[in-house]
RNA sequence: GGAGAGGUGGCUGAGUGGUCGAAAGCGAACGACUCGAAAUCGUUUAAUAGGUAACUAUUCGUGGGUUCGAAUCCCACCCUCUCCGCCA
């Protein structure tokens, strides 16, 4: 959520700024709602102030008196209900502009940040650099020809128990899913940071808070009988953790790591990746999420990026790093870099963690602030994947793909494996 | 699911119609004492919105209502806790 005030006082440097995300967003029309509910604040803050020294006076009048109903009493109480009546009318016409400058304002995106490329999609995101040797060779297989040779996944079953693009994973296949989170929360929970295991149903002011509603409730799955929904990203619990909180500074930073299912409706995106285990209802993930202070957030987002990188290269698979441009820049974040894994079948490198800073967007939507210099302040929030196991997955059997068929385990997970090569199991 | 109790500041917790935005304690900040610290003593300390400021308003789970005036009375909802039932 924006800053009213910043929009009071900066429409048109706000509506450019947002317009770099290649949509028009109409900031003069929610200014105006502003200035017009200042107005009434005013109006109904001078009633108000005359009423209750009016009250006050009868107060006085009474207990002097001790007379509840002397003609004096009863010209004042008339008075104050005048001034009631009144009152009630402004507050009905600040309700009505109260509900549309929110609704508005919920559903403006965060501001790009400077830094960020400027671009219209995902084409003119910027390469910053790339680790690894993305080898290509001819006759590699996909990932789902790999996971099915091995058995490892089973995806038509699925179909019977839920519908396409759910996976039951097999055999070694869970046997890996499993190594790989625990892989990912050792690694973190090492580097600092605190292993939380949360809800995977969430409630709607959680979805809210992180950014999820009001704009994209059909990209999640809701609870038809309770106001739940299932979590898309561990980032909707976490930021909800502190939620309403006044957070001790010398807590700060805090940082988590939580393993959690993800649920994702993935509508619009029919007939793409419909193979494999790359674009799921359902996945696995281990997300990093920072609270700190704003002045730090910069600084931070470099690290939670560079955490989740970690990873990557302690299972020695290519990928690249990739500054989003402001025209593919999620709804929360001012600025997200981007790891995508090199996938040889495809040839290409794809989206395998998200890593964003949102600055204090979410916690202005979720009221998570610190004491700072003596004021009260929101924090910072940023998350990234580190990382987005199905995926992780996906590229470990293709980069790890040898001439007879087996695959090589990258050794930083043999301990978690617990072994070094695939068991074909029969099913 | 049934019965009962309760939701008050950073936290604990008093307050049942009139200077109550709210006692007290804890915590925190500053000061004194000290070589320094602990202990002790003193002072300060809720948030949000508007305003340069003085200040004004709002906020005692949420939303309505009664009243000149509500933390306090009425209604609805949400949540938490205890007991019983069910259950991994």
């Amino acid at each position: 959520m924006l800053d009213q005030k910043l929009i009071r006082e900066n429409p048109t440097s706000v509506e450019e700024s947002l317009s770099l995300r290649g949509k028009v967003f109409n900031i003069s029309q929610i200014q105006e709602l502003t200035l017009q509910k200042k107005e009434i604040d005013i109006e109904i803050s001078t009633l108000q102030s005359e009423s209750k020294k009016l009250s006050k006076l009868i107060g006085q009048e009474i207990s002097k008196s001790k007379n509840y109903d002397s003609p004096e009493v009863n010209n004042l109480k008339k008075k104050g209900n005048e001034y009631r009546t009144k009152i009630s009318e402004f507050e009905e016409r600040k309700r009505t502009l109260d509900q549309n400058i929110h609704n508005e304002i919920c559903n403006l995106p965060n501001l790009p940040s400077k830094d960020a490329p400027i671009g219209k999609n995902e084409s003119h995101n910027v390469q910053v650099k790339t680790w690894g040797d993305p080898f290509v060779t001819e006759n590699l297989k996909s990932h789902w020809e790999i996971g099915e040779s091995l058995n490892l996944f089973d995806s038509v079953k699925s179909t019977k128990i839920s519908k396409s693009r759910f996976i039951t994973l097999t055999g070694d296949g869970a046997r890996l899913e499993r190594a790989l989170i625990n892989f990912m929360l050792d690694m973190h929970t090492k580097n600092g940071y605190l292993e939380l295991m949360p809800p995977a149903l969430v409630n709607s002011e959680s979805l809210r808070g992180s950014g999820q509603l009001p704009k994209f409730s059909n990209e999640s799955f809701k609870c038809s009988d309770d106001d739940l929904w299932l979590s898309p990203t561990a980032e909707v619990p976490l930021t909800a953790f502190h939620r309403n909180e006044l957070i001790d500074p010398k807590l700060l930073p805090i940082k988590y790591v939580a393993y959690s299912p993800c649920f994702r409706r993935e509508a619009g995106s029919y007939g793409r990746d419909t193979k494999g285990l790359i674009r799921l209802h359902q996945f696995n993930k281990v997300e990093l999420y920072w609270f700190c202070e704003p002045s730090k957030s910069l600084e931070a987002h470099k690290k939670i990026t560079s955490d989740a990188e970690s990873i990557l290269k302690k299972l020695n698979l290519p990928y690249r790093l990739v500054d989003i441009c402001t025209g593919d820049l999620g709804f929360s974040s001012s600025r997200t870099f981007d790891l995508e894994v090199w996938l040889p079948s495809s040839k290409c490198y794809r989206e395998i963690s998200s890593c964003s800073n949102c600055l204090d967007f979410q916690a202005r939507r979720s009221s998570i602030r610190s004491k700072i210099d003596k004021k009260n302040t929101y924090l910072h929030t940023l998350n990234g994947s580190g990382l987005a196991i199905g995926r992780t997955m996906a590229a470990i059997l293709e980069n790890g793909q040898q001439t007879d068929g087996s695959v090589k385990i990258p050794d930083a997970l043999v301990p978690y494996f617990g072994s070094n090569f695939f068991k074909n199991c029969l099913i």
